[in-house]
DNA sequence: ATCGTGGACTGAGGCAGATCAGTGCCAGTG
DNA sequence: CACTGGCACTGATCTGCCTCAGTCCACGAT
């Protein structure tokens, strides 16, 4: 696969429209092809000199732990994105790196990252954009966290990933396989796993989504939509934004 | 004032060590200086084509509404601080931002900003560093509302922002002064302002910290940083990361 | 002087969600 | 085959925090 067609140039050229010459160059950037098994962690927390990763293929989550033993689990990420960034900018990991399911990945040096800033700045720009986008996520997340209820929450977040899994072609609005268990959701929702289950089942038997067998099902759309007070604008938008 | 002396130049060169010809970029990027009234919003969700700000004296605060009313404060920024990146580079801006106390800014135009990125490639990157930062500081923020208590997540808090005014000159480890009303407290860590109350009562007799008539005062700082489970690197490091 | 306003502070009562302690259903695996 | 471990799921109980409904300043405005 070249990077001409990789979903993280994709995502890119979203931000910047890219010359051919800052694609050959984001192409050179997928350096080794790596492969990880699920559950055993690509990163941990306080680890220096960590390469960062373009996600080819699989889940992986971003997580913090607590001295409490308990997790928060920040963020999921989905083939296309751009793993590890804050480590290698930073030299020391400040979370821990986990694949959900079997990981596909390029490995980035840090050094290739820098260079390849200072030779097409224009990357460096868009990398700017696309670490932006995911802030704004993280964002969504404390938002959910700090002022939704369970329900609103847990509709939120299924929606987000629906229209994410959706931009790289992984699924519709309406539907999509999710490879990732109740204990799961609960460490990145802020909920006990056991309140995960009451809240789908309730979400269920409201007849607005589904999700049994790792696939979700939206059965109203609209409903769903009021319920989590969901705005797409953060995740999406028309055409890049400089040219 | 000039750029080479501005907190925030001081806070990219931090990240990146900086030449005389990069610092004076960065001084024809403040633009206008520019005073707003404490309560009035400088800018708000949805707005389109807003400057971004680099703040010289005062707080603000970046929060979002919710449909049902209520607002989950995401962060807090004090003098040297960026504001408004995301607004800038996605055009339209995603949050609202609030001065907290009166406030002097410098504008910084879009056009400017991109411009200077493309003939000053390195402040790019360093940008996108102090980006970094800023979204280490919202995941920590995340994590202290998904899984620490209100006791826990008031210390790290408390903490959290002592260091930060540290870093620019505004206080010491121990003691600073600190503009925000309980009611704000509540709207960042996602409790109630009767609830923060109380949690600041306990602290206060627990013999940890006093937070009152605007000074913030930590009694045991070690007792404190275990009990909030506090862990300052994210927010420092030593020298510049890039030579 | 008094009124109004905003913030700190308090008590009582209720509820969302945690915790505890399970059951049942697979898919491995020795 | 029985045994194990992971995950979905459930009922009972407990609790942290919210909501409501105030009081009591300190202040600036009238």
């Amino acid at each position: 696969m070249t990077a001409l067609h990789s979903p993280f140039s994709r995502k890119l050229g979203a931000f910047v429209a890219l010359s051919g010459e800052e694609l050959s160059a984001l192409e050179r950037l997928h350096g080794r092809r790596k492969s990880f098994a699920a559950g055993r962690d690509m990163v941990h927390q306080g680890q220096v000199n960590q390469s960062a990763y373009i996600l080819a293929s699989g889940w992986v989550c971003s997580y913090k732990l607590l001295s409490g033993g308990t997790r928060q689990i920040v963020d999921f990420q989905i083939p296309g994105d751009f793993l590890g960034l804050r480590s290698v900018l930073f030299r020391t990991a400040d979370h821990n790196i986990e694949p959900v399911t079997r990981v596909e990945a390029s490995e980035v040096l840090a050094s290739d990252l820098l260079e390849t800033f200072s030779r097409t700045p224009r990357l460096a720009t868009a990398v700017l954009w696309a670490a932006s986008r995911d802030e704004a996520m993280v964002v969504e997340h404390l938002v959910g966290i700090g002022r939704r209820d369970a329900k609103e929450r847990t509709a939120h977040f299924l929606l987000e990933l629906g229209a994410r899994l959706k931009l790289v072609g992984l699924g519709t609005a309406l539907e999509y396989s999710c490879p990732l268990s109740q204990y799961m959701l609960a460490d990145a929702m802020g909920l006990s796993a056991v309140h995960v289950n009451r809240v789908l089942r309730e979400l269920r038997e409201d007849g607005l989504v589904t999700f049994q067998q790792g696939e979700v099902t939206i059965h109203d759309l609209d409903r769903l939509v009021t319920l989590a007070d969901f705005d797409k604008t953060y995740l999406d938008h028309d055409g890049p934004l400089l040219k």
